[in-house]
RNA sequence: GUCCCCAUCGUCUAGUGGCCCAGGACGCCGGCCCUUCAAGCCGGCAACAGGGGUUCGAAUCCCCUUGGGGACGCCA
C-alpha cells in the first residue's frame, strides 16, 4: 500500500493568478483528490521586493472561485529559519561558501544528474553546465531553488507537479536535496500552455488571468474542464464535473507536447454548462455578475426576483457563450428601458403592420393575466390571425421589435409569458405608437 | 549562442507495431427544422513535418534534418 500523496501549489505572488497557473493547480489538486492525498498551497515569496499581500488574496480567490480547495497553507516567508538552518549546514560541510555577501552552493564537478521525470523519463545534466547558484541572496534572503527543495522536502512533498519550464531547474533543486540528505519526491513536468501565437502566456497576450475569464462571464466549471483538457485526455470525452475529473484522473494520461489555449473551444464549453446547468444557481452567479460589472446597482440586482433571472437564463442560454452575452440579451426582461434596434423599427414596425399589431393588441388584452402562458398565448394569437387570415409570420417580428426592440430573441410567446400582461400590452401600444410616428415622419 | 523539452487536422486530442488510405471535439462550410436569432439534428472540408533506418508490417521504435517552445538572474 503506497503512501497518501502529498502535493503542492507553489506560486509566487507577483501578480494575479493566470491560466497556466491554474491548470497547474488544477492537476495537482486532481492528483491529491483522485489519490486522497492531500493538496497544499505554499506561497513562494521569498522575493519580498516583488511580492504583494494583494496578490496573495487574489490567488486564494482565484483558486477558491474555481473550487479547488487546499488542505495546508504555508508562506516561505514565515519559513526563514528552516532554509537558515539548512544553508548554515551546506556552508559548515564546505557544500557552499561566501562570496560578495551572498551564499553560493558549490555544484560538484565533474558529475551528471539525472531527473527521473514520470512524464518526461530520464533527462541528463552535465554539472559542466549547471552554474554555482546563490542560495542565500546578500540580504539575507533565500532563494527559489533553494528554498523550494527544502521546502517541498519539510513538508513531505511526495509528487512535484509543475510546468515544463521548471524542468531545467531540476537538477539544481536534485543537488540541494543530495547535499542536504533529504529524501526525493517524484517529479512530473507538465506541458506548456501557450497562447495563440504560440509563446508563454503573459499579459501581452489578452486575458490571462482567471478573473479576467470570470469577468468575461466564463462559468468556473467551463474553465476547469477547458483546463484538464489541455495536456490530459480521457478517450474521445470532453466534458467533465469535477467529481468525474477526480475519479478519471492519471498522470498517465497526461501528454508531454504543450497546448494552445484555444478560446473559441473555452467559449463552446461555457455555453454548455450555461445550457446545462440549474437556471437558479446560474440565475445567482448572473445576479452576481450584474452587481460586479456595475450593470445594475447592487440595490437593483437584489431586488430582481430570483425565478425571473432563473428564467433569463432558461431563455437565454441557447443564445448565448457567456454571462456578458446573456446579460446584454436579457436586458430588456431586467429593465423596462428599451433600447430599439434602428434597423428593426425601420424593418418591422411600418404603417401596414399597424392593424394588425392593433388587432393582436385587442386580442391580448382581452386575455386573463393567468392566460399568459406561453401555450395559451400562442393559441389564442394563431386564433386571431386564422380569423384575420394572416400568418404568424407576419406579425411576428413586428411583434418582437414593439416587446424587446430587437430582431432576435427567444420565442415570441415565451417572451409575452416572461414580461406578463400588463408590460406586454404597454410595449405593444408603444410599438403603436412608433409606427404612427414614422408615418408622420 | 548554449542547454533542455516537444512534433497527428487551423486548435485540443485518440492512437502505444498490424483493428488507421488515422477516430472524437472546437472552429469552418452545407442542409434540415422554423415566428427571428440561436439551440438541436444530419452531412462535408481538414493531419501522421521531411529524410533515412529497424521490421513481413510503422502515426506508433532508432538516427538525422527542419520546425516550435522553454531555460540560461542575489525572479519564481
Amino acid at each position: 500500500m503506497k503512501m497518501a500523496p502529498r502535493v503542492r501549489f507553489a506560486p509566487s505572488p507577483t501578480g494575479a493568478l493566470h491560466v497556466g497557473g491554474a491548470r497547474t493547480a488544477l492537476f495537482n489538486w486532481l492528483f491529491a483528490r483522485h489519490h486522497g492525498g492531500t493538496f497544499i498551497l505554499r506561497i513562494e515569496d521569498t522575493d519580498r521586493s516583488r511580492s504583494t499581500e494583494e496578490s496573495i488574496e487574489e490567488i486564494k480567490a482565484a483558486l477558491r472561485w474555481l473550487g479547488l480547495d487546499w488542505d495546508e497553507y504555508y508562506r516561505e516567508t514565515e519559513r526563514f529559519p528552516l532554509y537558515q538552518e539548512a544553508a548554515e549546514r551546506l556552508l559548515a560541510q564546505g557544500k557552499a561558501y561566501e562570496r560578495e555577501g551572498a551564499w553560493w552552493f558549490r555544484v560538484p564537478r565533474p558529475g551528471t544528474t539525472v531527473v527521473h521525470d514520470l512524464l518526461l523519463g530520464d533527462v541528463a545534466y552535465d554539472h559542466g553546465l549547471i552554474k554555482d547558484f546563490v542560495i542565500r541572496r546578500s540580504d539575507g534572503s533565500f532563494t527559489y531553488n533553494f528554498a523550494c527543495a527544502v521546502d517541498d522536502a519539510d513538508l513531505g512533498i511526495t509528487h512535484v507537479i509543475r510546468a515544463n519550464e521548471h524542468l531545467n531547474n531540476t537538477p539544481r533543486q536534485i543537488l540541494v536535496y543530495q547535499a542536504l540528505e533529504l529524501e526525493m519526491p517524484e517529479f512530473a513536468h507538465l506541458p506548456m500552455v501557450l497562447s495563440k501565437e504560440r509563446t508563454k502566456l503573459s499579459k501581452r497576450h489578452g486575458a490571462t488571468s482567471v478573473f479576467e475569464y470570470r469577468d468575461r462571464g466564463i462559468l468556473p466549471e467551463a474553465l476547469i474542464n477547458f483546463l484538464v483538457r489541455l495536456g490530459w485526455s480521457c478517450g474521445d470525452r470532453e466534458i467533465f464535473s469535477k467529481e468525474e475529473m477526480v475519479a478519471l484522473f492519471d498522470l498517465k494520461d497526461v501528454n508531454v507536447s504543450a497546448a494552445v489555449f484555444d478560446e473559441e473551444k473555452l467559449l463552446w464549453l461555457n455555453q454548455h454548462y450555461l445550457k446545462a446547468g440549474d437556471p437558479e444557481r446560474l440565475g445567482e452567479l448572473l445576479r452576481e455578475f450584474l452587481m460586479r460589472q456595475g450593470i445594475v446597482s447592487e440595490e437593483e440586482a437584489e431586488a430582481i426576483p430570483k425565478a425571473k433571472l432563473a428564467k433569463a437564463i432558461e431563455l437565454f442560454r441557447e443564445r448565448s457563450e457567456t454571462l456578458v452575452e446573456l446579460a446584454e440579451k436579457a436586458r430588456f426582461i431586467l429593465s423596462d428601458r428599451l433600447e430599439y434596434d434602428p434597423k428593426g423599427v425601420e424593418r418591422f414596425l411600418t404603417p401596414e403592420k399597424g392593424p394588425l399589431l392593433e388587432g393582436l393588441l385587442e386580442e391580448l388584452a382581452g386575455l386573463d393575466e393567468s392566460e399568459f402562458t406561453a401555450p395559451r398565448l400562442e393559441e389564442a394569437t394563431r386564433a386571431y390571425l386564422a380569423r384575420a387570415g394572416h400568418q404568424l409570420k407576419e406579425i411576428a417580428q413586428t411583434c418582437r421589435v414593439a416587446l424587446t426592440g430587437k430582431t432576435e430573441g427567444p420565442g415570441l410567446f415565451e417572451t409575452m409569458e416572461v414580461l406578463e400582461k400588463a408590460e406586454v400590452l404597454t410595449r405593444l401600444r408603444r410599438g403603436l405608437e412608433l409606427i404612427r410616428q414614422g408615418q408622420g415622419a
